[in-house]
DNA sequence: TTCAGATTTTTTGTATACATAAAATTGATA
DNA sequence: TATCAATTTTATGTATACAAAAAATCTGAA
């Protein structure tokens, strides 16, 4: 879950379906023709039953599935007013997470950070970027967020944030940022870094706030209360 | 789940499950001296294992219940650092939703918040207070929390802010309150339905602040972020 | 006594069979 | 053809049996 927690060394059926299903939902590669069912799910992944529900209840919490009495289980993928407001989750929760960090994180958990944010200013700067590079800056902003939260030392929060956060991530990349927007999420990141280095919450509370608006802007997300006045300006 | 919520008439064998234990770890009764198991708690209930199992699983994800490796299943009530840990998420979920519900609540949900909180003011002022009144503040109490939380049209926002919640209401009464703290309570209520019927986002957000911040300094619970600073300059 | 190894018991995970309830289908009638 | 009721089919909920893994207990030797 966490970044680097190896806890179980052996994956149950059920954590293998939850691991799975989830990743199918987030994919998009659900079937969408026919209907989909337990015991369908259960042979697919040539598993029983049992497991198989546990990973749909799970995935059922999480609102990543739904399913509607006797038929069979859809992927809920979020429409636009669901990201937004996922997003204005985020907005609450991993700002309060990196306040949190800058309270908490260990001088290790600092360090990562900032060899983080050092690694995607650097990517950040290659010109021109392809699509290598850029996969590389997807997973460095995965892996400085993940670090973040694992800085917080509360489990409760860093689930909390996983929920919301990766739904709202679906399909979005740095791909559709141009050089200049990764240049400056990267300077975010440096800048997240340097508050939880200088251990002050509130500077970085703001920073994560900015990083996560400035994301919402670049695709597109309209938050309500804050945003509304700045997109009446431009749509 | 909600407040008026009808959607199952029957109520699973998994569901009443959950809800008992659920209620048990809350109230704090149970057993400590020999360790829980599913098959105990199956027999307990008259149920098999199957819907026991569903319900320890989701209690493990919300962190009622812990269990260790080939052990038993131990309640794992939260200790001070949780308890404060979860007044500062409640801080920032509960004031966005009382910040959304401003923007989307329905005409008849800002009635019954106006209600709900008019009801509350008048049990507050009601003077001795025994018992039974405090027994009907705690009621209307979760009510209005409850009613913010289904204007807020958000089935996610409402879940995140229940586990929150309910973990830190355990044994927090208004019996430890004071007459005037009472009443004061009841004045937050007032004005967070007041901003809310105003559609002031804003407004809603920081009256709900105000409103858990106090109770948390009523508990003696000190938030940091936050409150360090701004405590630095008012105490 | 104390420790290591083997055995038993307990606890959890998985498969499967059956029960129940909801949806689809069929067929009869207007 | 449309509609309603009965039947079949399908999907989910529950019980139970068995498997595997881990803890507790027991045994024997140093």
């Amino acid at each position: 879950m966490q970044a680097g927690k190896t806890e179980n060394t052996t994956e149950n059926a059920a954590e293998r379906a939850y691991r799975e299903l989830r990743q199918a939902v987030l994919e998009g590669r659900l079937p969408k023709d026919r209907k989909i069912t337990e015991t369908g799910l259960a042979e697919s992944l040539g598993i029983s039953r049992t497991p198989i529900r546990e990973a749909v209840k799970r995935l059922l919490l999480e609102g990543l599935l739904e399913r509607r009495k006797g038929q069979g289980i859809r992927c809920a993928l979020p429409d636009a007013a669901e990201i937004q407001e996922v997003f204005e989750l985020r907005l609450r929760l991993e700002s309060f997470a990196a306040s949190r960090a800058a309270i908490r994180a260990t001088q290790d958990q600092i360090d990562a950070l900032t060899q983080s944010a050092e690694t995607m200013s650097r990517l950040a700067r290659t010109d021109p970027a392809n699509d290598a590079v850029i996969t590389r800056i997807d997973r460095e902003n995965a892996r400085f967020h993940a670090l973040i939260l694992e800085a917080t030392q509360s489990q409760r929060l860093a689930q909390l944030v996983k929920f919301s956060t990766d739904i709202s991530l679906v399909s979005r990349t740095f791909r559709r940022f141009t050089a200049e927007q990764r240049r400056r999420s990267a300077a975010h990141h440096v800048e997240i870094a340097a508050a939880i280095a200088a251990r002050s919450p509130r500077w970085a509370e703001n920073m994560m706030q900015a990083h996560i608006l400035s994301a919402a802007d670049i695709f597109e997300i309209p938050l309500d209360g804050q945003a509304t006045a700045r997109r009446g300006e431009q749509d």
